[in-house]
RNA sequence: GGGCGCGUAACUCAGCUGGUUAGAGUGCCUCCCUUACAAGGAGGAAGUCGCAAGUUCGAAUCUUGCCGUGCCCA
């Protein structure tokens, strides 16, 4: 044993995060082997992709739960002698990017529009190259031990090619196609966006009752209407056909109030007869549900508002405002001219848009989708049959439903940073490929694509698809996605189709959607409102382990609120082997680990030892990483340290003839290090490197292993027999006030404790033997304690304590009297059950009879 | 409107394929600086398991309804 490694262990009192984890990442940074061969088969190799985060961002509490978990299990698989990749990257967030750059831009008093397309997107570049990190080195200090040798970017060149190539086969498949259609417009950052983008919020408006009159001047029509301002572009006046109020009317004219406009009235199963006054409007140019019905009946698509959010020139006097002040002026003057009927407030939903917050103009405009419905077929067949497993299931049921109404995706968007679509135009030409056309006078799309278009590809084109690699074979299919729920629409189905349509396989077996860590308030963390708790900090001040233990300890198949109380326990545990590892370490013989049994509590915690792997293991292939990682908790905190240290501490005192326990307790601890360490790589990586002998990293060690040898049935009920005596004794010093140092005496009566009286009566603190009279009979298992007179406490007091347990085994034996004095109890439950009643009710009674 | 969750100790959560005296961490009370750890150890108090019906020998656990609460889809 070298000297230096003692003297540190000495010194360091106390486990300290800031001093180790730098040191230990560089450790492992070094060896590389974060970074697998593309060797193999992906059926025997484990891989994950992580989902990509938005370069542009900084790691939130989502990241981080999600990168411990991920970390936990590309960790055990590493240990597991499986060839693991965690395939690293970040994705090019199309809006939030080009907003960040026009931020900056603006700052420097320019445009984008000033300074052009080009020099724009060299802008972008320079800025990833700036902030691009951020979040990788964020990874980093959480102990992920991604192949950070490999660091993907949705934008990156061949990844680029990998976007053309998809787009062009689904163009040819007929798949993809351009069409005037009406699309979620985002006046806020001028660009179409997809319905995923989109958010529907309550807001306080009105709703107006607006006379259209009948063209042959036998009255008017009333129709309901939220937006009056689209009124300028209605083409047509609908009932429902079921509706008598309105039978006769139907193939009337109406003429539109201020255009002057006739319109017809159509009949349509859409029109909701309670609703308003039954008459609905219809304005194909700027409600969705109007252009369906639009399509149907063949209407004409006028267009009254702009790209802009203003009036266009059709909007006649209106021309210019925005839409709401054309709204009050339209009012107005519908009320100047009679044509206005009543006016109620109205809380209705609006779509909003999830990247600027802007109300949605549903408009009418060119663009690029995507028909999903082929391409969903397959899709649906994997996970109904089982090939993609949700975990929990529930959200496969989510996905199901939303695979089964998938509509057309837009993917075109109107911005400069992304993949521009392969396509380019010559008069009525078009021409869609994965390169440039030959010959004069093509111009290219100026749109790019969704950024989930490519996101989609993620985890075949991070592989090098579409050339033929090494590395798909070895890691494609991944093992598992681990993402949160509302990434199950936005792009795990998405990978799913895109997987299966290009790769014809799978792109994961499993999908594990985690908890959403809500602030402690219950809500989730919002940065407005101040809520948000910043895993960073969390890492400074309680160190990554901790900050891992805690959000794993914290996570459920349900939403939770974060809570630093788990995180603290974190911590504990990450001191408390810190200093059970210095007791050990600081005492122990030079022998080598090795399971070694010399007296009871030996073979007990080799016993508990075996569970605890199997539970750890079972566990963590559930993705139950809460209770893998309590589990691991109770037993090193209360099992290893508060009984198994506690039993041994005199036959480790015994230099000299202390090797046997000494290789037991470093065996009981290399395991208990590399059973945790994926959990809390940090610490246990330091331990190990502490603990005697030549050893290369923890994180390249083997995975504990399951040897049912070790159960010990005899070991398990001698030392838990002897647990709740101590136990029992303790409770009985503490509740009569007896001093720590005064002594109690008494005598053993009862079976079970062969080979470990004397430890009974070291920690229990009692004198055992004699033949003295008792005077109170302290219950245990498998007999009693009887106790001597003692001028520690107060006689009385014990008859006071008696008469309480005596009337707490009163209501006990009642209650099983009770059960087993009815005829259909014994009749009708399992013998198991009846006879475990029975039983407690002897040792209830014999209890209550040495009282 | 449809769907999915959740309501258990003061707080955050386990337990819920029905059957030990319903658990853990934190907080609270009492005691202890015992030579790994006082950011530690020992012990304790604390719950009509949201409400109501039903199924059952037996319900925190299964069914139904209601109340409260959160999310998703329309």
């Amino acid at each position: 044993m070298s000297t230096p490694r003692l003297e540190s262990l000495e010194q360091r009192t106390r486990y300290e995060p800031s001093e180790v984890e730098q040191r230990i990442l560089d450790k492992w940074l070094e060896s590389g082997i974060f970074h697998p061969e593309d060797e193999g088969d992906a059926q025997d190799n484990y891989s994950i992709v992580i989902p990509p985060p938005n370069v542009t961002g900084a790691l939130h509490m989502g990241h981080a739960l999600n990168g411990s978990i991920q970390d936990t299990l590309i960790r055990r698989a590493r240990m597991q002698g499986r060839r693991a990749k965690w395939v690293l990257g970040t994705d090019h967030a199309g809006i939030a990017t080009q907003a960040q750059v026009e931020k900056l831009l603006a700052k420097e008093g320019t445009t984008r529009h000033e300074i052009g397309r080009e020099a724009f997107e060299a802008r972008v570049w320079e800025w990833r190259e700036q902030y691009g990190a951020t979040i990788v080195g964020q990874f980093k200090r959480l102990g992920a031990s991604c192949d950070y040798s490999e660091e993907h970017f949705t934008m990156d060149e061949g990844y680029a090619k990998a976007v053309a190539k998809v787009f062009t086969a689904l163009y040819e498949k007929g798949y993809i196609y351009r069409d005037n259609y009406m699309v979620n417009w985002d006046p806020g950052i001028g660009s179409a966006i997809s319905d995923l983008e989109v958010e529907d919020k309550e807001v306080e408006g009105a709703m107006y009752d607006i006379h259209y009159p009948f063209e042959d001047g036998s009255g008017a029509l009333t129709v309901s209407t939220t937006r009056p301002e689209t009124m300028l572009a209605d083409t047509a006046v609908a009932v429902n056909p079921n509706d008598e109020r309105f039978k006769d009317h139907v193939g009337k004219n109406v003429i539109l109030p201020i255009v002057g406009r006739p319109i017809p009235v159509i009949a349509d199963e859409h029109v909701d007869l309670e609703f308003g006054t039954g008459a609905l409007k219809i304005t194909p140019g700027h409600d969705p549900n109007d252009f369906e019905i639009g399509r149907k009946h063949g209407l004409e698509e006028l267009t009254v508002i702009g790209f802009d959010g203003k009036m266009t020139e059709d909007a006649g006097e209106f021309a210019g405002l925005k839409v709401l002040d054309a709204r009050e002026a339209l009012v107005d003057k519908l009320r100047e001219l009679g044509a206005l009927g009543e006016v109620r407030p109205h809380t209705h939903v609006v779509p909003h848009s999830h990247r600027s917050g802007e109300r949605i103009e549903p408009l009418i405009s060119l663009q690029w989708f995507c028909d999903m419905s082929k391409l969903a077929e397959p899709a649906i067949e994997v996970v109904k049959d089982g090939r993609v497993k949700f975990v929990p299931d529930r959200w496969g049921r989510v996905y199901m439903n939303w695979m089964e109404e998938i509509r057309p995706w837009c993917v075109s968007r109107q911005l400069w940073w992304g993949h521009r679509l392969p396509v380019w135009y010559r008069g009525e030409e078009i021409y869609v490929g994965e390169t440039e056309p030959e010959g004069d006078g093509w111009t290219r799309d100026e749109d790019v694509l969704d950024t989930w278009f490519s996101s989609a590809l993620w985890p075949f084109a991070t592989m090098g698809w579409p050339e033929e690699t090494a590395q798909q074979k070895a890691f494609y299919p991944t093992n598992v996605l681990s993402t949160a729920r509302d990434i199950i629409f936005l792009w795990v189905a998405r990978m799913i189709m895109m997987g299966l349509e290009f790769k014809g396989d799978i792109p994961f077996d499993d999908v594990y959607i985690h908890s959403v860590i809500q602030a402690p308030d219950g809500r989730r963390m919002s940065k407005s409102l101040g809520t948000g708790i910043d895993p960073l900090e969390q890492i400074d001040e309680f160190g990554a382990d901790a900050t891992r233990f805690g959000l794993l300890a914290m996570s459920s198949a349900q939403d939770v609120r974060y809570s630093i109380e788990k995180v603290k326990q974190g911590s504990d545990l990450a001191n408390k082997l810190w200093n059970a590892s210095r007791l050990i370490l600081l005492k122990a013989a030079d022998v080598a680990p090795a399971p070694t049994v010399e007296a009871p509590e030996d073979a007990w915690i080799l016993s508990r030892l075996e569970h605890a792997i199997n539970e750890t293991n079972r566990l963590i292939d559930e993705y139950d990483f809460s209770h893998a990682a309590l589990g691991l908790y109770d037993f090193f905190f209360s099992d290893f340290c508060d009984w198994y240290l506690e039993l041994v501490k005199p036959r480790l005192w015994n230099e000299g003839d202390n090797d046997t326990v000494s290789a037991n307790l470093l065996y009981v601890l290399e395991q208990t290090l590399a059973l945790l360490h994926p959990m809390m790589p940090f610490a246990t990586e330091e331990i190990w490197s502490l603990m005697p002998g030549e050893r290369g990293l923890l994180a390249g060690a083997p995975y504990p292993q399951s040897d049912h040898g070790r159960v010990n049935k005899d070991a398990e009920l001698r030392i838990g027999n002897l647990i709740e005596a101590v136990t029992a004794l303790r409770r009985y010093r503490d509740e009569l006030g007896v001093a720590p140092s005064a002594g109690l005496r008494g005598r053993l009566a009862g079976t079970g404790y062969d080979g470990v009286e004397e430890q009974l009566a070291r920690l229990g603190r009692i004198e055992l033997g004699g033949e003295e009279e008792s005077i109170a009979s302290l219950a245990i298992p498998g007999g009693s304690i009887e106790m001597f007179t003692s001028d520690a406490f107060d006689p009385a007091e014990i008859e006071a304590k008696k008469l309480a347990r005596a009337k707490e085994l009163e209501a006990e034996i009642a209650r099983v009297n009770g059960k087993l004095g009815n005829d259909q109890f014994v009749a009708k439950a399992p013998a198991a059950v009846v006879d475990a009643e029975r039983e407690k009710l002897a040792r209830f009674e014999a209890e209550l009879a040495a009282l």
